[in-house]
DNA sequence: GATGAATGAGTCTTCATTCAT
DNA sequence: GATGAATGAAGACTCATTCAT
């Protein structure tokens, strides 16, 4: 009974529960929450089926384990880019870096958040909004201070702002997700940000001379 | 022997069908195809629920059917628009409206339309996603234009642009579905259009002198 | 109120009635009673489903009808044939010559007269089965008669030939039906006959000396 | 980490899936296919209805299971008898044997081979045929056989003559299922079986001097 | 008589969840 | 902790039958 068999059980333990997080995001994007059987989780993860129960309460569970450690870290992001002492212009380009970064690395995470928690009616039903909402709530902020520095014009409605914002990263998104936008390589990303940069701030139109 | 008998029956028919479609639009709006059961629809509807399968192979297919005969007006619209010799940023304000005058009057539509439909996975796999992208190829075509004719930036990239501007539809509309941008009077709308409409074309940014 | 158009609509009512008849004979044969569907029947009587409730309480009643209509007609044959003054053999050879030749005129009758009705749990459960045994009647007179006669062996179960007689009358028939037995052309169907006979007649065996 | 508690496992999930086909076998015989339910085959059997689908597809694939396991072993012990050098009359004997023993011990699997198995249109349809007629060829080699040392009519078709000795066994066994043929003690059954055998073998006729 | 829209009971099938091993 | 057999509620779908027109 030493305190070793124990930690190493907990070790183990973590990293199944990891596992099955991991598993469940991968199917989770591929077929949805409700496409998905616990037993395709376990397969993925390949464990038995019972041993899910053993980490989580049920399905619906296990999404909200990935929106609670996962959104809180990009919520996290958000809130220390609105405190980073840059300029507007800056801002939003690391935001939008970010967005594309993460794709990039976590297509499937993105997707997951994009579709099943962003989206979702019956996430957003069962769950305290607000913790999704943390997420407009810096942008805001960063728009309201480039409002107040003179960087955003003064008749910009921020909150009207920040779903516009956050509608352009998840269309673009769901673009790569679904392959209707193709980008392959590096070049081509780093293009689309330097365009939604210019899109958002400078909007489409020629400039007024 | 008249065509009469027929052509009643036939009428009575199209109202029961059409009846299905408008009760499955609403249920399917507020919980999801998923979570709706084709019980909900035939009560919703007032009629018996094997009645149902007289009209449609499967639930499946009853959003197919709402995305066969709703989608293609849209399109037509779009179209319409994209024919319809105006300034670009007359369109584009046209476009916008179009959206937020949708969405205030077939509010459920428009959800099942979003939710289901363009962001499933699901409708998108098992069905032509030409049809959906459909949507796209209009509002390209009036950016591309604009282009042509100097009101849109020479170095925009109109694909990735579209993206843009359907991405800020939906969220905005989403964030009327969801109710967490309320807006109320006709008045809080008509603003939105505006702040969308220079929004888009003229960026958040403060013009430079 | 003339008599005349009551007459017209019996007479037509009738030809419908046999209609639905000869059209569930086909659909039985195929599909068997349970997997055919009232709109089957009606389909291939070429008239509207809910006509058949007019003439047939349930479907059920249908194959009763059949059944009734037909199996009579059978039996009456046999029981003919029980009459008439002739050999053993000469019976023997025309009961096989009016099976080969029903089932060559009227294969589905004979199918669904085989299958639903002589080998159904469920038809023999629900009717009269001295109607369905009353078959075997005359068949084990026809043999017992021949014993007496000397024309067959003494020592012979009459009853338990007579399930040999039909038994073996169902597979060839049946071996017909599925096609596992090709017969296409009438001497084809004649060679069949003196082997069947000869082979009940006689046995397989050759002839001791 | 021994092998044994998925062997454990697995003999019990063995157990469980006879079970489903003893249980099967029983209440198709008495109901056929159609008339039952998987909750009666759960039932019968003991355990929850939604563990049927844990062992098999759906309810087809239980009778397909069994058609697959006792099939094969009653073409292997014909197969078997075609291949003892017996005299034909002793290995007419020895099949008739065999089938009437088989229905007194395994009735129901008798009464589903027959009704569901051999005579189903819809399993014909839906099955490779060839297994199912595997059972004729040993019989027709048997009497093949028995022609070329002279035992059997040389005149015979041999395969019209498999037909009539299948078509007995069929009809008689369909007589005790039925119980239009009562047979109580061991004595009745095997005085059928001498009869079957001279019937099949000397015919009905009283033999010519 | 004729039509086919409408009804709803009966089943199959799925799959999240429990639990004995 | 781990396994996967077992459970059974939920819901989709079929189709015989009724009935208004």
């Amino acid at each position: 009974m030493s305190a070793r068999p124990v930690a190493r059980a907990t070790r183990r333990s973590a990293r199944t529960r990891e596992r099955i997080i991991e598993a469940a995001t991968e199917v989770f994007a591929r077929r949805g929450v409700h496409g998905t059987r616990v037993a395709d989780i376990a397969e993925r993860a390949g464990i038995a089926y019972g041993l899910v129960y053993h980490h989580f309460r049920n399905k619906e569970e296990i999404l909200t384990a990935i929106f609670a450690e996962r959104w809180a870290q990009y919520v996290a992001y958000l809130e220390d880019l609105a405190r980073t002492p840059l300029s507007f212009r800056e801002r939003m380009g690391r935001l939008i870096h970010f967005w594309v970064e993460t794709y990039r690395h976590e297509a499937d995470l993105m997707t997951v958040m994009i579709n099943e928690i962003t989206r979702s009616y019956e996430f957003l039903e069962s769950h305290d909004i607000t913790a999704v909402l943390a997420a407009f709530d810096p942008i805001e902020r960063i728009i309201a201070e480039g409002r107040l520095n003179g960087e955003v014009r003064a008749d910009l409605d921020a909150q009207l702002a920040t779903y516009v914002v956050l509608g352009v990263a998840e269309m673009v998104l769901t673009g790569y997700v679904i392959g209707s936008l193709q980008r392959i390589d590096q070049e081509a990303f780093a293009r689309d940000e330097q365009q939604l940069l210019a899109l958002l701030l400078d909007g489409m139109s020629t400039p007024r001379p």
